[in-house]
DNA sequence: TGAGTTTTGACAATCATTTTCACTTTCGTC
DNA sequence: GACGAAAGTGAAAATGATTGTCAAAACTCA
């Protein structure tokens, strides 16, 4: 019997988009999985601590996680319709962000980035 | 005697950083206002619906709001300890953020990028 | 097997935000 | 100046995601 968080975490991962705790947990009930909200809410916080998965915030504030392949710093291009997400890189805005901070004189700089579109497959 | 949307517009004003709904509201009757949070949360959504002001999530999911001297498209470099900020242009993110969206097929292509740093002053 | 530790999940508690709903205030009109 | 519609207000209740509590279940390992 694998470990619950185990399921969480495939959950995730069969999804390439963006989910919320509240989607996996229902995806995991509706396979006849018994676990509860409490568990994957805390699965998803230890993943996500330990860098295992990407979070961020829809404009509603809800937390929404994926399962990335790579853990090295990186963005999104997401579907505004699906939630489908493609890793990004763009060094150009690593270097635009780091030098703005500086410019202003601020430390410890860091930055979100997320490009967000509706995806080919939503647009026909 | 100013409207209620006024003098919360006012306070947000006062302030060079974001500022959450619940803040304002304490500083308003700090301030003797007998303003109900409920009008500091509709004044806040209807400033933001018609772009009067710009509105951040924290990591936390709290919406925090801020009184822009311009209403162009712009970012903002954060202080992560007192909120101040201070407005950015990046033409070559802009650029960039298309193009990726472009490139993968996505239309309708919006981005967030939002610097965040201890300021000079926080950093003392 | 048994004590000690970790994981789990039902349920209650938080907390920001939204809804309701019963006033007030504002405003155009007579 | 009075009057009814429309917009603005706010106290209190409702929502909804997330977190805290705590006792039961599962696991570890001597
Ligand atoms: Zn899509
Ligand atoms: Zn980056
Ligand atoms: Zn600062
Ligand atoms: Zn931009």
């Amino acid at each position: 019997m694998t470990t619950r968080r185990e399921a969480v975490r495939r959950a995730l991962t069969e999804s390439s988009g963006f989910r919320s705790a509240q989607d996996l947990y229902a995806d995991l009930r509706a396979d006849g999985s018994k676990i509860g909200l409490t568990t994957v809410y805390r699965a998803l916080q230890a993943m996500s601590d330990s860098g295992e998965v990407d979070v961020l915030r829809t404009d509603e504030g809800e937390a929404v996680y994926r399962a990335c392949d790579t853990e090295d710093h990186h963005h999104h291009l997401v579907c505004r319709v699906c939630s489908t997400a493609v890793e990004i890189e763009g060094p150009a805005v690593e270097r635009w962000a780091a030098e703005i901070g500086a410019q202003h004189g601020f430390t410890e700089v860091t930055h979100t980035v997320e490009v967000f579109g509706t995806c080919a497959r939503c647009s026909a």
